[in-house]
DNA sequence: CTGCACCTTCCACTACACTGGAAGGTCAAG
DNA sequence: CTTGACCTTCCAGTGTAGTGGAAGGTGCAG
């Protein structure tokens, strides 16, 4: 297949499939003499593979150190089991440094609304944040 | 006061300052003959007004307009209570998502888990993923 | 032979908030 | 007079995941 029909394929474009190749996600295609890449049916998988760990939030780094093992020859079962177990412990994180700054938001949300205008020329430039 | 002097009173680098002038947070600083920066204890108040407003999570864009409206003359409450709402929003768009992701990888994980190396050969690079 | 779709490379740009470094000017102390 | 701590400007890079466009080669139909 040529690199036009992996994208219409898989619903990526050309180009992010050469970006994908720059960032050692897809090995350097074959060429055909015309200097054309040249992709094999396995391309389709391991791109469907890609998309499902970008769905799984996993960035294009971890997933290529993912594929490299794999492409070592190695069952990459424990790397993908901690990878996913830090992914975790990183969106906990993240949760909940979004919740605390949700809450604090709103209260200063709710300061405006319960507000007396007067009060918006202390030298603090604004009296609610 | 000079840069430095203002970095060391607010904990951020001479760098940054600059840079949030570039940005239009701070207004064009006065310079001295020599052409130092030159400023007055009010930006000490402004810049604590930009630290609470990244703390609140907005956006230098976003602080910058307050400033704007407020350097107007006019008191930005109605503006600053819209961007909270709008900020309340986003978050919880974002909570959203990161809890959903977070359920995805969790079941993702518990399979790694609960798993028999063997799958680990099919034909699409990892049975996990 | 000309048009068109397709392919190639390379460079720049997006948003975000800085950060690093080069090359040079200023000022007070020793 | 030199050292060192300041200050100035400007350019470039960080990380993320691509996107846009220029300039040019390839291959087939009409």
């Amino acid at each position: 297949m040529r690199i036009g029909e992996v994208a219409t394929a898989t619903g990526l474009t050309t180009k992010t499939l050469r970006f994908y190749e720059d960032r050692g996600l897809l090995p350097s295609a074959d060429r055909s003499s015309n200097g054309y890449r040249h992709y094999g049916d396995d391309t389709l998988a391991r791109l469907d593979f890609i998309r499902r760990s970008r769905v799984a939030g996993l960035t294009l780094a971890q997933i290529r150190d993912v594929l490299k093992v794999r492409d070592g020859g190695q069952a990459p079962c424990m790397h993908v089991s901690a990878l996913l177990a830090n992914q975790i412990t990183d969106l906990d994180r993240q949760i909940a440094e979004l919740v605390a700054l949700r809450s604090t938001v709103a209260d200063l949300h709710d300061a405006t609304v319960a507000a007396d205008p007067a009060a918006c020329d202390s030298g603090r430039i604004c009296s609610y944040l």
